[in-house]
DNA sequence: TTGAAAGCGCTAACAG
DNA sequence: CTGTTAGCGCTTTCAA
């Protein structure tokens, strides 16, 4: 069916191993023949085959990237990251998609069949015990993004300094009663978030009120979600009439924030006037709903994890890596700074057609 | 490095022939030697080598998505639903995020390459006529999505029919002036979104108003952006001294909308009761900002790419298909319609953590 | 029902 | 510098 470089050898007068010194850049070929092989190739618009290479080469060029679809809008930038940087590297990426725990390990099985990937990289998702040792075992390497495991490369984002720093920033704008909305008190990202509020507040002397503290809990995406941030949100406006009510909060995802400013215009209240927001992430629509929040390096983290997965590839034996990115405060319209950042109006991303 | 059907063969007793018979299910093997193999297969933990299998079976059981990047929202939607399917197929899905026009001739070529996908998808794009007739040749199959070409497999949008349908649902609500901002006319969509607003207003006997048109010009995303529904925008409140203003606007995509909500509420003027705004997509951010849109079922038309892609495979004989799909409307706060449908102002889709 | 053997198309080691 | 040869791990005839 296609034209394999036995055709090119016969066409090209000469043997097929040098047809495939010319194919690969091999040093040892005399200019003349390479001239020759490499008009036949054109010629007879030859293609290699993928799979034969690969089989011969005994490697697969390709690594796949098992993420969570469900978290929209952290995935949509992280693999941005992943695929610009797969692209610049040559390597093909298999995309498994994860919506239900099932899944995560049948891709994982799948990445694991020999040969298939070079590297598989993992997102967002507790790494299950039971597989760490079959990686290991077969040698195929693994970089973890936004999760953690002893045993592999991973990539993280420093939750305790970037939630310190959101409150530091509530803080210096004048508020001394800040609540909290979080997610529910078992995860990582919860937790973690949850200290950085509490050290902002002990650095300045304040001790942390349980009153203010709003877990949802361990309900549908673990309570980072907009229904979540919407009922706390009711449940922090109906204590309002107490002794000491907030005058502003921190919220632990932009999409929490959402739901509580839904919450908060409902009940005709204004932001940042009766309520200062800081959240956390830089979703799109954070961007949009004018949230203040710390912003979360996603495109850089898939990018990171691409050239980690590659260097790992080249060099197995490398020690597990951790980097950590510190998220940046954003500011905009719902903490009330007067040093906010300007931003033109029409400042899309970009348009569907 | 692996365990082979070599390894299978000794170990069982038996000959390679007859390990892949088990292995594939093939029936004429007897049920003691099947049993006896796929212990041993247990045993060692075997995994197939998937390019040794692809290479001898000759097919790769592998398809790629070439797709658009840049155009945030349309493509996540799209890609959940090629991914959701393909899993369901069980093919792997390799993915190539285009973000500039080389790319694609990259990605194109790359697909190309012998026995390296069994089909290709390809996305809101035109299809290079250089290309067509290579994928022809090779015998190739491909499904093009949200973009047309007579020699291919196409899943399109009916633009024209929602397009009206929107300008319709503007004139029930009792508006006669209704102007539309569009894309760069250049383009199929913009070119037959005007088409149904023109029908519409035909329908009931309304004039084209020329004064009524605003079209982008030639820019970045061919106007398909934030800046250009702003910009427009700005055009249509110039205007609105004169004798007849429009009372609702048709903007040709969400996202230009987005813009023109942004210029309306600088004018300090009111959506919808100065203005109202029927628009194209329902990008998430509509359902955000409260846009009555036309909803394009971009989940199934991925999902509807990747079946055909697989029947294609199987039968590469038949002739191209076309599909359409008619977008819905959508309504909410924008367009001022008293049938709004109900929603929680907690409908979030989805949290990251 | 089964084993042996011939590829699939390529890479890479080995002579020359 | 170049041709030959031996795999890579599997599927698939073809005999037995």
């Amino acid at each position: 069916m296609g034209v394999t470089i036995y055709d090119l050898a016969r066409e090209a007068g000469v043997g097929i191993g040098t047809v495939s010194r010319c194919l690969n850049n091999h040093p040892s070929v005399s200019p003349e023949t390479r001239a020759k092989v490499l008009s036949v190739v054109k010629r007879l618009s030859y293609q290699p085959h993928a799979y034969a290479q690969r089989l011969a080469s005994r490697q697969a060029n390709t690594i796949s990237a098992i993420i969570p679809f469900f978290t929209n809008h952290f995935f949509v930038e992280v693999l941005r990251g992943v695929q610009g940087k797969s692209q610049e590297l040559e390597v093909d990426l298999i995309l498994y998609g994860v919506h239900n725990a099932d899944q995560v390990e049948y891709y994982l099985k799948r990445s694991l069949s020999r040969g298939h990937v070079d590297g598989v990289m993992f997102f967002s998702m507790k790494f299950p015990d039971s597989y760490v040792e079959k990686f290991q075992q077969i040698g195929l390497p693994v970089v973890l993004v936004d999760t953690h495991h002893p045993l592999f490369d991973s990539i993280t984002v420093r939750n305790v300094d970037g939630a310190k720093s959101a409150v530091d920033h509530l803080y210096d704008l004048g508020h001394r009663q800040i609540a909290m909305i979080n997610g529910y008190s078992g995860t990582r990202p919860a937790k973690e978030r949850f200290e950085g509020y509490r050290r902002s507040l002990e650095s300045h002397g304040i001790a942390v009120n349980p009153e203010f503290l709003f877990y949802s809990g361990k309900e549908k995406l673990d309570g980072f979600s907009r229904e979540s941030g919407y009922n706390l949100m009711k449940r922090v406006l109906e204590k309002r009439n107490d002794s000491s009510s907030p005058s502003a909060l921190f919220v632990a995802s932009d999409i929490q924030s959402l739901g509580a400013v839904d919450a908060i215009r409902e009940a005709g209240l204004r932001i940042p006037e009766d309520l200062a927001l800081v959240s956390f992430d830089d979703i799109e629509l954070a961007r949009h709903a004018g949230l203040t929040t710390m912003r979360q390096p996603m495109y850089e983290m898939g990018s990171l994890a691409v050239s980690w997965l590659k260097a790992r590839m080249k060099d197995p034996d490398l020690s597990p890596r951790e980097e950590t990115f510190l998220p940046e405060l954003i500011i905009r319209r719902s903490c009330g700074s007067t040093a906010r950042v300007t931003q033109s109006p029409a400042s899309g991303r970009g348009a569907m057609v």
